[in-house]
DNA sequence: CCATCATATTCCTTTATGGGAATATGTCAA
DNA sequence: TTGACATATTCCCATAAAGGAATATGATGG
């Protein structure tokens, strides 16, 4: 054995949002649950690609799934991606700009505080 | 032509920090400026392995080099976490537990305070 | 100038994985 | 039941990229 190839990711949430096309995925599945056919209609690509992105972003639990008869509804589940935030977090107050990192605070504050209502 | 790959990642931060090793790396050097050799003894990996994490995280500007004879220090840009941190945001008001989600604001507060002095 | 240290690069092999096409599986409606 | 619809899976190909080993390049000190 030579070469050996890096570790395998599919079970990484850090890998499931580094393809540009899972993201895409999952900023629609947050606003709304929608069914496989729906993300085809939606996005243009194929139903097999639909499938396969959404099964490993699945296994991440980055979304979830409601069968309904033969329809499958996905759905984002954004809390999976805390081990990220918190990850960036430890980067976050080297950021350059204190006065404008405090402006972003308080943009945020003020969003979560909109989500609550 | 038959199969296509995915879309060359090396220019994408979230590609680049979906490598576990370049996540080392960066926390790493968040800390201090720190050498090749610097990273070679501390992480105990081969010295080229060492170079090429670091050639793809300079790529993304993720990590930045000033040369000094023949070390060439670099220390990570954490600025260039933003564009990860701002998509997290989107997804960031859909969590669950929004009492919890003001503690870790408060919290978020606070350490950025920290690091202004 | 040259031996040595510091770093980068090249070559090679292997693995992960994305996309396409075809097909399988599952479910409903008439 | 059966045909049509919804979704998942399999097979195949092409490529990105990680790790190892060897080597090249760069810079210093003596």
């Amino acid at each position: 054995m030579a070469g050996m190839a890096r570790i395998s990711t599919t079970s990484d949430v850090f890998s499931a949002i580094a393809e540009p096309k899972r993201r895409v995925i999952l900023e629609k599945l947050l606003v709304e649950q929608m069914s496989v056919t729906d993300l085809v209609d939606a996005l243009q690509w194929t139903q097999p690609m639909v499938s396969k992105h959404l099964k490993v972003l699945k296994e991440v639990k980055l979304v979830a799934e409601t069968k309904v008869g033969r329809f499958h509804y996905y759905r984002a589940q954004p809390d999976e991606l805390r081990p990220i935030q918190d990850w960036i977090h430890r980067f976050e107050k080297y950021w350059g700009g204190a006065l404008e990192n405090l402006d972003s605070y308080l943009t945020d504050i003020k969003s979560r505080g909109d989500a609550r209502e």
